[in-house]
DNA sequence: AATGAATGAGTATTCATTCAT
DNA sequence: AATGAATGAATACTCATTCAT
């Protein structure tokens, strides 16, 4: 076991950055090191640095890859009219997006200092704020503007920081969903100027 | 004669305390490196190490003394009754010390990476468990933990995530309080078992 | 059809050679990684090696090529007589070759201390000895040694030191050649013993 | 021998600029490496970076030491009617400079290639113009400049190139004044547009 | 109450080189 | 004629920590 030279097919790129996230999640980026990866991989630093051009980049990459998903969410709710509907869709594909991609998501928000002067750093707060002008309306007042972001960390909440309590996941999520579209739809039937009367 | 022309006399540990948790909340814990703060202060290392025993130390030393508003919160929630009134007289006053004590959480909500394997982690979890036990009832239905758990985190981010959006920051945090209020009166009015019908 | 589309073809050798001159001249031998000539030449560093057994000796084949000029320059004037006209015909066909193969001679002049552990540093050495052994008498004293080797130092200003002074090149090395031809000249017309009173 | 943990006076700092500058000369400075020094000094690495900056920072700290004898006669010369004997008395004064600091020209003189993107690569350029500028006469004849320039760099081979030929280093030394003082007069006798008929 | 001097263990990164294909 | 994948050894530099004074 790990003593065998296996002959190294050509899936080592993946392979580091399956590592990578995984202990960047359970350590955070700081703290692991490349010596750390590369020999849990059993090859040296110098291969990481064949795949990737720096250790910065090794994160890039992987961001890059499962970050799509949301990517696309946002291009799609662009395009859509902002009803309850569409924000509702919203926050159920979102929510199946973090459920996906969890160890990204858990690590971006257990590192935010350390993360907010990586490059990936602008991208993401880029995107909370496209997601939050999606399922608030333009000039919803502030208590809507805060149910809005608060729908977002109850997701987060619900896939990533509760991770280790009680419960089965999956229920966790929708729980958390539903908790969500609760406060969106309070926030969407108030007019831009408070409750409808 | 009455001005006192060397302000520095005695209250080092202080100053140390307050420039390292100005850098801990700017950079990070781990991105904050000993010879900055020594050096912001105009003073060597060493002399770090005569008022603290390591680093953790600095920062274990700023927890308690701004912790403990949290903490007596936490006593004293555990003597009242389990009304909705004590709930939310809970919810005004963690927004209080949140307020207060803003770049501290701010830093603990940035680095939970970091601070998970540092001296204060247990207690910071133990804490939340603790406020979240005081603002839900014992038997509640998942949603409604999960409702608890949000209001916690509408304060956060009212108070601290917020931090850079635009609006004035006491608004921002008494309509994160109310989201707050809002999120766990619902969860209080239905009983253990779902809908008080 | 008659001009070739392809030019790289069976002539990387070259191409590596050049590009390596190039770098080497610019930045040095020390600072010029072999990285940095394959990705010049949009070929990987592997295949510097199918042409070239070391780093080493790349240099060492753009030497030989280069240098060869200088090495019958010195085959011719150890068959002449050592007569005045000689020591002036050596100079005015070394001050040719020093302007020819310039980027080489620069780079000689610049890495001294790299090149002398390197395998051309002996040959280096053997050759300036035996250039000054061309113009200076077997028993002249002193000062006119160093005449002589001023003489070739003045030249090397002339073509590589002078590089990025005001003025045309082809100037600077005329006016070098006078200066050089100046000193062996006096330095030929003093006998062994002093001025040939 | 080695072994005797040392008292270590206050005198490290010196004994680094030392080692550094001997290695530097004898090796060039990119292949001496902070390991290297350290080992010499039997301290470890990190305490050259408690007493300098950067590798680069130790080389700055040799140069300013040993160059201010430059510096100064620069500064003299600036004062000094541009006659002859003001000339002959700057050769004289930087071929003594030379000799004191020899290990220092010769380092600078091996390494130019290394030496000029580091910071002092800017100052020595200036330097040599400058003083070639105080030899010469401000419109002289290209021929007169190349006179000038060979100068200085007769003297360089005097102290530093011809280090290891046979001969007394004083002697040789006196001889390359000689020369260059002949040449810096003949430069001087004529006037700016070429021979004073 | 603090400094000057140093250490040991670590970091990310770079390099020349190798070799099976 | 060349590549893809990798290595081993090195490099400059940083950090938390120690201790005699």
């Amino acid at each position: 076991m790990g003593s065998t030279p296996q002959p190294r097919r050509g899936n080592t790129r993946q392979r580091i950055q399956d590592v990578a996230l995984e202990l960047f999640a359970e350590q955070g980026y700081d703290k692991t090191s490349l010596r750390e990866i590369a020999e849990r991989l059993d090859v040296t630093k110098a291969a990481l640095y064949y795949h990737f051009k720096t250790k910065e980049d090794i994160l890039n990459s992987i961001f890059e890859d499962l970050n799509r998903p949301v990517e696309e969410l946002l291009a799609w709710g662009a395009e859509q009219p902002r009803t309850l509907e569409t924000k509702k869709e919203i926050l159920v594909r979102y929510s199946e997006a973090l459920s996906i991609a969890q160890p990204l998501f858990r690590f971006m928000q257990e590192n935010q200092a350390t993360v907010r002067d990586l490059s990936i750093g602008h991208t993401i707060k880029r995107r909370v704020i496209a997601l939050v002008d999606l399922i608030k309306d333009p000039d919803a007042p502030l208590t809507d503007q805060v149910r809005c972001f608060t729908a977002l960390m109850a997701m987060h909440a619900g896939v990533i920081a509760l991770r280790d309590a009680e419960g089965d996941p999956e229920e966790k999520r929708k729980a958390a969903l539903e908790v969500a579209v609760e406060l969106v739809t309070k926030a969407h039937d108030q007019g831009p100027a408070g409750p409808a009367a």
